[in-house]
DNA sequence: GTCTATAAGATGATAGAC
DNA sequence: GTCTATCATCTTATAGAC
């Protein structure tokens, strides 16, 4: 779908600055300022701050989806598509020390509405079944080893991955997300 | 030291809010709600809300640390400890889904007063440190295994676990937490 | 599509009475 | 210590001109 100059840009700057500051740290004045638009031009391409935050998880949501497409069809190896896959994060991190942005709405799950939060899971899902699939096909090809199912396992390591970015965070280190993730890597290797 | 009561109160109450809903997400309003007190006489008892903030931390600080002594003294197997302290996470989930308040504060990193921020660091200091002493008698004990130093594990496995708690919050799910604690605690087992 | 103007409520904080 | 009253500012959102 085509999307509108201004409406992609609102949609990248919002995402900025939930990464660094969250749903109810940022507002409709922190925005303008940064796009060189009033507040009220915001409201013409999204009605309020709910439906901004739903466009702006739906297209990371997509982005995402074709991120995996791309890793599946160009890295055969399932461990260097898991590792390439890992750069997603750490690129987020390194790039002025952003959170993932669906860590951070998520826990600000309970200030949200509802449909934010809808799509805020449907996030989770979308990475925990590409893991769990990825999971799968290297531990087949005996390059992972673990006991569970791939599904469980895929949902304790996203989330391990949500707190080494959370840990990055709250020290500014990207040191901290790196050794974590090394951690949790070599724990799945056969 | 010795506390007001409702200095106190205001302490425990804020501690729910911003487990709930962020230190962004919550207001002075919503405090004075809940305890039956007028705004302006929360100001009494902290100037202003990042005050309110930083005494916070120092609290759960103080009471981590008396938490850590009482596992030091009265669980002899480091494994056991360690689970015991796992508890300390769980039971903040399963009352009302609350988030670790260092968890939440350390997302809202970007947006806090400098002390507060400075006392989040501590707050994580303070658990990595116990936990690399735990982890370090463990491994002597041969209760535990890993190659690393004990205290980039230690700041791995806190990591680690803010994730499970972050997982869980995004679903409402207590069972995301304990999946991941075991997950994180096997690897460790010798 | 973007602007000005404005509304209506929330928010952190202060002054001064009780 | 707690209250009422008040403040300046911020925040989301709308109406209507351009």
């Amino acid at each position: 779908m085509k999307i509108s100059n201004t409406k992609a840009t609102i949609l990248t700057e919002a995402l900025e600055l939930i990464q660094l500051k969250g749903y109810n740290g940022f507002s409709f004045h922190h925005l303008s300022e940064k796009i060189g638009i009033k507040t009220a031009s915001i409201h013409y391409h999204f009605a309020t701050k709910g439906d901004l935050g739903i466009a702006l998880v739906q297209k990371i949501r997509a982005e995402a989806g074709d991120y995996f497409t791309q890793l599946d069809r160009d890295i055969a190896d399932p461990g260097k598509r898991l590792e390439k896959y890992f750069n997603i994060f750490r690129s987020t991190f390194e790039n002025g020390h952003r959170m993932c942005v669906g860590g951070m709405l998520a826990l600000e799950s309970k200030t949200l509405p509802a449909e934010l939060v809808a799509e805020v899971r449907c996030y989770f899902d979308d990475h925990e079944a590409w893991l769990s699939k990825t999971l799968q096909i290297g531990r087949k090809q005996k390059v992972f080893s673990f006991n569970k199912s791939s599904r469980e396992v895929a949902r304790n390591l996203f989330a391990a991955l949500e707190g080494a970015m959370l840990s990055a965070c709250a020290f500014g280190e990207v040191e901290r997300f790196n050794a974590a993730a090394t951690w949790y890597l070599n724990q799945l290797r056969s």
